[in-house]
DNA sequence: TTCGTTGCAAACATTTTGCAGTTTC
DNA sequence: GAAACTGCAAAATGTTTGCAACGAA
């Protein structure tokens, strides 16, 4: 019993709006965004949304920042690099992906599905 | 001006009942596991002490898992399997720990300090 | 006696949800 | 017209905080 799923147009702003960033933005973030381009949008379509994409796989959630869950339109697990500091999150492109492979894909009789790999530190700008 | 630091019977058992268990706990897990020692303890404690061990380096946090910050008295970076389904949080040891030297130190100009690897899958138990 | 620590409850912040009205099909 | 979608506000959840009482030094 699936539900048939309708066409929407702050759906479809809300996943291009994460699509054409690289912030990996909370869902307030989205929000603010929009909010000017939608007037009557409302803070909870942006979380029923986005918890629709990740249900789909159209989305991952990267971390839980300073009390804020971060998404990313980008769902091919990829190294991403934290500041601690001011909250920033960015990719990290370089990083060879061959090492979520990393001779883990069962563990203590579970299965591993992805691994997610987070570098933390202090970001340019916070290290003055 | 920093204060000094006086015992608390509490406080130690906190330390005590997080270095004792692999659960890689929440706030209210010690809460609960403490609460029938101490009848009068209450969670704001448990909260306090905790964000208290985090400063001073004595605990780490793992993960946000489910919404709620998942804690580790492992400070040394190690890699960690959650099953997404039941929520545990495992160590995994058998991986080198040499990765988190994976040739980045700094990025983007910026101060790497330490990586996080976590492996998401379902658990044993969870596969069924 | 001083000042850190605690219980308690209120305050907070983020996310979820119920419902009535709106939009898509 | 039926069913999905949304705004709104209330509720739920996890965490923090103010304050008066308590406990350690």
């Amino acid at each position: 019993m699936k539900s048939a799923r309708k066409y929407s147009r702050k759906r479809e702003a809300i996943l291009k709006t994460l699509r054409s960033t690289k912030s990996h933005p909370s869902a307030e973030w989205i929000y603010a965004k929009l909010k000017p381009l939608f007037p009557d949008l409302s803070l909870g379509t942006v979380y029923r949304n986005l918890s629709l994409f990740r249900n789909e796989g159209l989305v991952t959630s990267v971390a839980t920042v300073k009390g804020q869950e971060r998404f990313d339109a980008q769902v091919h697990p990829h190294p991403h690099f934290i500041c601690d500091l001011c909250g920033k999150v960015m990719d990290i492109d370089a990083l060879p992906d061959s090492i979520p492979a990393l001779g883990v894909d069962d563990f203590a009789g579970g299965d591993v599905e992805y691994c997610e790999i987070l570098f933390h530190g202090k970001c340019k700008d916070c290290k003055q």
